[in-house]
DNA sequence: ATATAACCTGACCAAATGGTCAAATATTTT
DNA sequence: AAAATATTTGACCATTTGGTCAGGTTATAT
């Protein structure tokens, strides 16, 4: 057999550099993020991630150098995600469709991406030594716009006086983040069975319902 | 000097046998608590908790024998608070006495113990692997109680038909143990202060406010 | 007083871990 | 085709870690 065609046949087979390296790039994040959540950054190995990503420990470190960064990259590729569940709190102007849609959004997020989430909760619980800077300039600022639209809800009389705006808005975080970072703890009481679609459908409207009555708005 | 008298002398100051336990038992116990809350179970180290309590390492060891039991020592001694707090939901018939006091409760414990509710949290995300036993018993008896009443307060028409009462007991757990898990995001926000004590309660009458009119009931 | 039991701790060890490296293989460029 | 570049991986290493242990000190029972 020729080596020609066992190369040209070969081309259509294997990747291409670049592909090679956004492939397992994706696939090693992938693992991290599970090992990470489940873990934490000190109590993962890079052996575990190695494992669950179904290569050798060297790639890892071939691609990632070291164990920190690759939990950054984890870190940065989660905050993409929330920055975008973020932004549809701005997009509408009366409460009720903003605190609908946000909510829908994070509880959407924290279904569809529960390790980033947890990786997230592992991250601030333990200091946020990473996060620091990002919490601080990014998350900041986005909190203080957030909180002028609520207070100028409230100055409008379309919401009830909530105090602090922060109040509610942990409240919106903590409640919709729970079914991420405690799904375990929600199957157990869930009689041992993990939500289905339709009833995490049913559970989403329920914390609207009670997010926006909360605030003294009648779903 | 009589040798009589030094030890009489001596007997003040020694701590007896017992003493000497219960007293190292319990500052053991308590810097475990932070270590373990900072970076959860793998990730914290037995040379780390020893040198929390100013011990020698081997001095641990002498009273927990291995980093896995001191850890449900820690987690064990958490339940004890945290099922007092429980307590105080049926210690009321009324649900705005009930959730007033429970959520009161709830909020206190986060201030107090807030390395405590880490643990627990790091221990759930984790996947619960130490304390599925005592969730899926201990636990779920309570909430299904719990459920209970919740349930009944709809039926006599007392709150609005909250669907699944599990989704509104999950926002009273999640909020406020988001003071206490999330506590340095919170100071962040807080304009890196943290809460003074004022202000927490401040933050307390928020949220219990919050929770009464997510359940129809004007504070 | 003396024996016994509990407490204390430095020295030590086997296993695990993050990371390196050189040599092999695969793709791309010239 | 061959030189250059990128990927792959087993072998290896220094450090860290949970845990042990022997030999010492301190309190208590007889």
């Amino acid at each position: 057999m020729g080596n020609k065609k066992v190369l040209v046949q070969a081309r259509g087979i294997t990747r291409s550099k670049e592909r090679i390296r956004e492939e397992n790039e994706l696939i090693i994040l992938i693992a991290a993020e599970k090992v990470f959540a489940k873990h934490g950054l000190k109590g993962s190995t890079t052996k575990q991630i190695a494992d669950m990503a179904k290569l050798p420990k060297s790639n890892i470190h071939y691609y990632f150098h070291t164990k920190l960064n690759l939990y950054r990259c984890v870190l940065e590729s989660i905050l993409v995600d929330w920055m975008r569940a973020a932004d549809t709190f701005n997009k509408f102007d009366e409460p009720r469709e903003a605190l609908k849609y946000y909510v829908g959004a994070k509880m959407n997020l924290s279904r569809t991406r529960p390790f980033g989430s947890k990786v997230w909760a592992n991250e601030i619980i333990s200091g946020a030594p990473e996060m620091e800077e990002v919490l601080s300039s990014r998350l900041k600022q986005w909190v203080d716009n957030c909180v002028s639209s609520i207070n100028r809800w409230v100055e409008l009389k379309k919401i009830v006086n909530v105090g602090d705006a922060h109040t509610l808005l942990y409240m919106i975080w903590a409640t919709t983040q729970h079914y991420a970072d405690f799904d375990y703890q929600v199957m157990i009481l869930n009689n041992g069975k993990k939500l289905t679609d339709s009833e995490f459908e049913e559970k989403k409207q329920q914390v609207i319902d009670l997010v926006l009555r909360s605030v003294g708005l009648n779903p």
